[in-house]
DNA sequence: CGCTCCCTTGACGACTTTCAATGATCGTGG
DNA sequence: CCACGATCATTGAAAGTCGTCAAGGGAGCG
């Protein structure tokens, strides 16, 4: 498995899970790295037990639930990634968040009867279904726990989209996967970034083009370099004092 | 009571409850528009019987929590309103929410050992203490719910900050919290803003330069007035069409 | 009455967006 | 295996929004 990457090299890219891709697949399911990171101890094996359902496998550019949608289950993601978006009032596609590895999705809408955003998939992905009625008092225990933590890194955001130039969003931007990945054991400063430069530009409230420009300025100072949609970050710490400027 | 104002006229400004003022909040306490909105029926009624403890009043300007305090409880917000801060890198503070009557405040914490944002009030309130240890499986189910719905004002908030334009983001404000009032059938075209245009900038991401020239565009276009902290909004549809041009 | 804090207004400059065009990459099909 | 089209990424120049700095005015409070 490469550890520079979100994803296992194993993961199909579609089709059924075969008996081969599932073991492959259970084998992951139980690292810690693809669960939840907020729990622990005993929470977390309630937590797995409540999961155990195989995960299903999902193609890249899937929309795993719309906007809309009625909430019959929310879902754990195991492997792969996602982004949340909502269409804006002119119609475009407003990323509003990103998932990885070990969340869980639909904190949002466990208290609502549809879906407020959209999931697609950003690469081949396995998912487990979480059914609403599967919401015992323990699980519930969780839950909470977890929207709190999902809350406070929206607050984080807040003040990340409110007061930080375009450099700093972007520092901000890579140092929220990169310390997510540290939590997790995996390389934090040489990844792949699954989704696209207009995604993230979204995501951060800034034009494609400036983005563009800021990995550009980032690169010249020695904080970041950029082939493809691999990434590397020599200092943690340059890029941390560029946020905080 | 003065119906397009945040706090009952009677409420005092400081000092301890004397009977006749209790007997004042409690007359209110039971009002809807000082119980969470996202509520409903039962769950209403079981979430005033965890809060049954008498509220007790802060004077204005008090912080009712710090960051980095243990929690110990968190609190139902049933008259007056508060502000959310953060202190940045470089020491100042930095606005990242509101709140009004019928609000909880901690659902970021309730996860956690200590708080993450510092809770000051705007002016003078009546506030409930939730220990921690009363949270029953009942109430955590209740909680679920109001977190939910809070990280989707979140969400919304992502949207705003992040592809808006100054006026937008004025407009978003403002229409928040007349939409806030509406529900709870209060006047949504006319109220006092408890907070100062310095924490409206700070919390909207804009210089507070920029929030007084902005207010001056609204005036000019008929939008919105603005008279010491009361505010008058002509046309609330006119005011929808500029948030999402 | 004087203090402090808040709000307003002006001129200037920096940062970002916009518009436009070119270049790269990737998946698809011949 | 290569060619093609579509999507994505890069770069330039011009325009606009917003922030910065500075000064003056006003409201509330002791």
């Amino acid at each position: 498995m490469d550890s520079a990457s979100f994803h296992s090299a194993n993961v199909p890219v579609s089709g059924e899970a075969t008996s081969h891709q599932q073991a492959n697949c259970h084998a992951c399911v139980f690292k810690a790295q693809c669960l939840p990171a907020e729990l622990d101890g005993e929470e977390l094996a309630d937590f797995e037990r409540a999961v155990l359902h195989p995960p299903r496998p999902v193609k890249a550019g899937q929309v795993l639930v719309r906007k809309g949608d009625a909430v019959h289950a929310l879902f754990a993601l195991r492997v792969g990634s996602l982004k949340a978006v909502i269409n804006a009032a002119d119609g475009a596609e407003r990323v509003v968040g990103f998932r990885y590895p070990g969340a869980v999705i639909g904190l949002a809408e466990s208290g609502h009867k549809v879906w407020a955003r959209t999931f697609v998939t950003l690469e081949s992905a396995w998912i487990c279904r979480i059914p609403i009625d599967a919401l015992n008092h323990t699980l519930r225990r969780q839950l909470v726990h977890l929207m709190s933590a999902c809350l406070r890194r929206e607050y984080d955001h807040h003040l990340t989209l409110a007061f930080h130039t375009n450099a700093q969003k972007v520092a901000s931007f890579l140092l929220e996967i990169s310390e997510y990945r540290q939590r997790r054991h995996l390389a934090a400063q040489r990844f792949t970034l699954p989704m696209s430069n207009l995604d993230i530009a979204s995501y951060l409230g800034m034009r494609h083009e400036s983005l563009s420009r800021t990995f550009g300025t980032l690169h010249s100072r020695g904080l970041f370099y950029k082939s493809g949609k691999r990434i590397h970050i020599p200092d943690l710490e340059a890029l941390r004092a560029l946020r905080s400027e």
